[in-house]
DNA sequence: GCCAACGTTGGC
DNA sequence: GCCAACGTTGGC
């Protein structure tokens, strides 16, 4: 069993929120249209890796709560969907373009780590996520990270 | 709703 | 392969 990787997924809660994820219990990452993100999911993500689900967009935006990995990265058929929001005319049924990871749910926080609160944090100081212009949806965060800001939540 | 930052597209 | 124009993200 190779080392677990640690993420970061964001989503916006009003398209799909924590809730939504604990309601279904697993989700296919759809949607996502960026190479650097889909890169990290068809690459480096594998089954037990564990992530933080972030609200972006929201009143707050930050960590809501916890996922896992539960199935590797698999062709993202919506890009080929005329009606979907997220057709890619460049997507063909060979060559789909996008994939995405299926993560499940862990756990809802009994309240949301701000993007405020993260940026007070010395620890989290060089994470990516709150860096200037930083606006990827899927990135790897460390060990260290992921697990102060689980403390940070149990607090 | 604004707008800075960044990614993508496409003409050349 | 450059780069201007355009689209998107996401905090504020």
């Amino acid at each position: 069993m190779s080392k677990v990787n640690y993420w970061l997924m964001k989503s916006e809660p009003n398209s799909y929120s924590i809730k939504d994820l604990k309601r279904d219990k697993k989700a296919f990452w759809d949607g996502v249209r960026n190479y650097q993100a889909r890169n990290f999911m068809i690459n480096d993500m594998k089954i037990g890796d564990k992530t933080l689900f972030y609200h972006s967009n929201s009143k707050p935006s930050g960590v809501t709560g916890l996922a896992k990995v539960c199935k590797k990265a698999e062709p993202d058929l919506t890009a080929l969907d005329k009606n979907s929001i997220y057709y890619d005319p460049k997507a063909t049924k060979q060559n789909p373009r996008w994939k995405a990871v299926t993560v499940e749910f862990v756990e809802i926080f009994d309240k949301i780590i701000s993007i405020q609160e993260l940026r007070h944090e010395k620890a989290l100081k060089n994470m990516s996520l709150l860096k200037k212009g930083q606006r990827l949806s899927v990135m790897p965060i460390t060990k260290s990270e992921y697990e102060h800001i689980v403390k940070m939540a149990k607090k």
